[in-house]
DNA sequence: CTTGACTCTAACGTAACGTCATAGTATATG
DNA sequence: CATATACTATGACGTTACGTTAGAGTCAAG
C-alpha cells in the first residue's frame, strides 16, 4: 500500500493527477484511511500504468475509462481506429511542414490570398501530389536526384508547396486566363532553373 | 466593409470568433457602427488569413499576435521553431503508433509493466533502432525485403515494438541474467522464423 | 409597423490537470 | 508531551480557444 507521493515518484503523475484521476472515477485508491488518505496497491498500478499507455497513444480519459473496463474485441478496435487518428495527423501535419517550409522559402510577402483557404491546405497538398506524380517531368526528377534522397523530400516538399500556394489564387481564374498562363510561365522557369528541364505542357 | 456573417462565409471562421480575436485584441474590426456591429474592411480580411494560417501551423493566438507586428527576421525564426516542434510531434506520433501497432500484434495481455515507462517510448524506440540497425542481421533483412518496401516498415515497426516491450522488463536485470538469456533466445526463435538466420550473438 | 434576419453582450461549459490557499495529520525530536 | 517538519486533504480559480445558449437590441422589407 502506497500513498499519493509514493505512486508519484514511481509512476512519473502528479499527485494533483491521482487526485483528479479519483475524482472522475478513473482509478479509486485501493482503501482510504480514516483521515482520508488515499492509498494503492499493486493492481491500482496495474491499472495506472495501463491508463498511461492509453493516454500516450491520445485517448482522452473518458474514452481510457470506457476501454480498460470492454472486452479485448472492443480494445482491438479502439487500437486500430487510434493507428488511423494518428495516420492521418502525422500527414496533416507533414502537410502544414511543407506549408512552413514553403513560408520560409518563398518569404511572406507572397503570401497573398484570395481564394486560398488555409484550412484546405490537405486537400490543395493531395490534389499537387497526385497531378505533380503523373507528369512525366516527376520521374525525370526522380532520376537526376537518386544520388541525393535526403534533398530529395526537401525539394518534393518546396515544389508542393509552391504548387498550391498558387493553387488558390488560380481557383477563380478560367484555365486559361492571362494569370495562369503567367503563373504556368513563372513556375515552368522556377522548375526549369532548379530540377529539371520544363515543356510547356 | 463586411459584417461578420459575411466575413464567416468568406473565411469559414464562426461569428464568435471573430468576437473572440475581438475581445483578445488579436483582430480588431476595421469600424464599428454606432450600434456596436463590426464592420471589417479587405485589409482586416488579409490580416485573419494570415492569423488562419498560423493557427494552422499550431502556434497560439497570443505568439499569432505577437509574430504579426513582428519583423520578417522574427518571422522566420518562429517559422524554423515551429518546423522542429511538428518534426517532433511527427516523430513522437510515429512511435506511439508503433506502441499501438505493437500491442495489437502482441495482444494486450503481454502488456505487463515493472520498470516500463510509457513515457520513455521514444527514448526507447530510439535505443532500439541503433541497436537494431548495428547488426548485419539488420543488412541481411533489408537484403530479403526489398522487394516489398510497404511491409517493410510494417515489421520494422513489430521489431522496434517487440524489442522496447520488452526492453523495459529488462531494465533491473543483470545482462547475463537468466531472464535476459530468456528473453534473447525467445527473440532470437521469433525473429528466425519469421524474417532471417539469427545468430546468438 | 410588424416580421424575419441579423447583431450585440454576458456567461457558463469544455479537457486535464497546474497552482495556490487553507487546514488537518503523521512522525521524529527535544 | 509539545513542536517542528513533512505529508495529506479539499476546495476553487486559471489555462486554451472557442461552442453554445440566453436575453435583448437593430436593420431592411413588406
Amino acid at each position: 500500500m502506497m500513498t499519493v507521493t509514493q505512486v508519484s515518484k514511481r509512476t512519473g503523475v502528479s499527485v494533483r493527477t491521482l487526485h483528479h484521476y479519483d475524482q472522475i472515477g478513473l482509478l479509486k485508491p485501493t482503501k482510504v484511511t480514516g483521515a482520508g488518505y488515499r492509498l494503492y496497491d499493486d493492481g491500482a498500478l496495474d491499472k495506472l500504468y495501463m491508463i498511461l499507455v492509453y493516454r500516450e497513444l491520445g485517448l482522452s480519459l473518458n474514452e481510457i475509462g470506457s476501454i480498460l473496463d470492454a472486452p479485448d474485441y472492443d480494445r482491438n478496435r479502439v487500437l486500430e481506429h487510434q493507428i488511423k487518428l494518428m495516420q492521418e495527423r502525422i500527414e496533416k501535419l507533414q502537410n502544414r511542414m511543407t506549408l512552413a517550409k514553403g513560408m520560409l522559402m518563398l518569404g511572406v510577402k507572397y503570401m497573398d490570398f484570395e481564394g486560398f483557404d488555409p484550412k484546405k491546405i490537405d486537400e490543395y497538398s493531395q490534389q499537387a501530389k497526385t497531378l505533380y506524380g503523373k507528369t512525366d517531368a516527376y520521374k525525370e526528377f526522380q532520376q537526376k536526384s537518386k544520388n541525393r534522397t535526403a534533398e530529395q523530400e526537401k525539394d518534393l516538399n518546396a515544389q508542393v508547396m509552391e504548387f498550391f500556394a498558387k493553387l488558390g489564387k488560380m481557383r477563380p481564374c478560367a484555365p486559361d486566363s492571362e494569370a495562369a498562363q503567367n503563373w504556368a510561365k513563372e513556375l515552368q522557369a522556377f522548375f526549369t532553373e532548379h530540377f529539371y528541364t520544363c515543356t510547356p505542357q
